[in-house]
DNA sequence: TATTGTTATACTCTATAACTATA
DNA sequence: TATAGTTATAGAGTATAACAATA
């Protein structure tokens, strides 16, 4: 008889009890963090796709197809996204001189700068809304928590291969 | 001479030492994790703002600028994305009788369930990431961390007042 | 007049299909 | 022929500015 029962209105969070696993909406929150990212990012006039080409290439060098396999997305959408980054100076296509058909994209220095100003901006605001934690300790706590999910993030590549599936 | 080291093709990660908090990069992270969201709720066909507005409407009927305020958005996008909401019959647009200038928006019984799928979608992605961690313990401590999160976001909502700023 | 929401328009990200250039 | 990437085109989400309806 409990097993319909919803909740509307509340957040079911107030309480101190575990919610049973079906209720804790893990996705929720990570769409809600995703817009706090992208309202962060919006103050260095930065978009969400725009900083995980930054990010990725970062790491390195990399090559369209291994982006677009990194991004979960088609390569289409990367052409477009680095498009824009190329115009603004902040990501430079090299073709490859042994395969000319692959197109290597770089960090330019301002690339780097821009990606700086951008890791400071999102990591700020997600610390300011840690902060309002109840106490320093959770908030310390919320912050670890994120570097777990990296830790996953990298071990799922690795188990199963991209990013996509 | 230490300070402009930077580490390409390394996550910085396989260290055991903590970084720096200004190395966490909890951003890119977020940004990471925000799309497999995204990559979840495609088996679903919803998109990340319909699913933050199900969700929403999931705790009770909203009124559209309420609505905006709340997922960060100006008004016409919160009426582009329910225009599609309401052609697939997940949200019925409601006009006020006393203040016939306001709109409320109810979740339908259709969009209730395709919220619900959702979620199950969403939350078994998360889960199976989750999983790829060395151990048991660690995983149920990366899920229980988002809802850290989840109380971070409510506590910034009540302090900050909105969802922008 | 002020407020609520929509329409008009433009830009970005996304996808599929068709194309170019290299191999 | 096969592969890497781009161009063409279309749909969704976003924003600003202008508008309609209601108060």
């Amino acid at each position: 008889m409990d097993q319909n029962i919803r909740y509307p209105n509340s957040v079911s969070l107030e309480s101190s009890s575990a919610p049973p696993q079906a209720a804790r909406h893990l996705g929720r929150t990570a769409a809600w963090l995703a817009k706090q990212v992208e309202l962060g990012l919006a103050t260095v006039d930065l978009t969400l796709p725009q900083y995980r080409i930054l990010w990725l290439l970062d790491y390195g060098p990399s090559v369209s197809s291994a982006l677009a396999d990194r991004l979960a997305v088609r390569p289409p959408s990367v052409t477009s996204v680095v498009d824009g980054l190329v115009a603004r100076g902040l990501v430079e296509r090299k073709h490859d001189r042994a395969d000319r058909r692959q197109v290597a994209h770089v960090l330019t220095p301002e690339g780097r700068t821009t990606l700086d100003a951008a890791d400071r901006a999102v990591d700020s605001r997600l610390a300011e809304i840690a902060s309002c934690l109840p106490n320093e300790r959770l908030a310390e706590r919320a912050e670890a928590s994120l570097e777990l999910w990296q830790r996953a993030m990298l071990a799922h590549r690795e188990q199963v291969g991209g990013d996509r599936r």
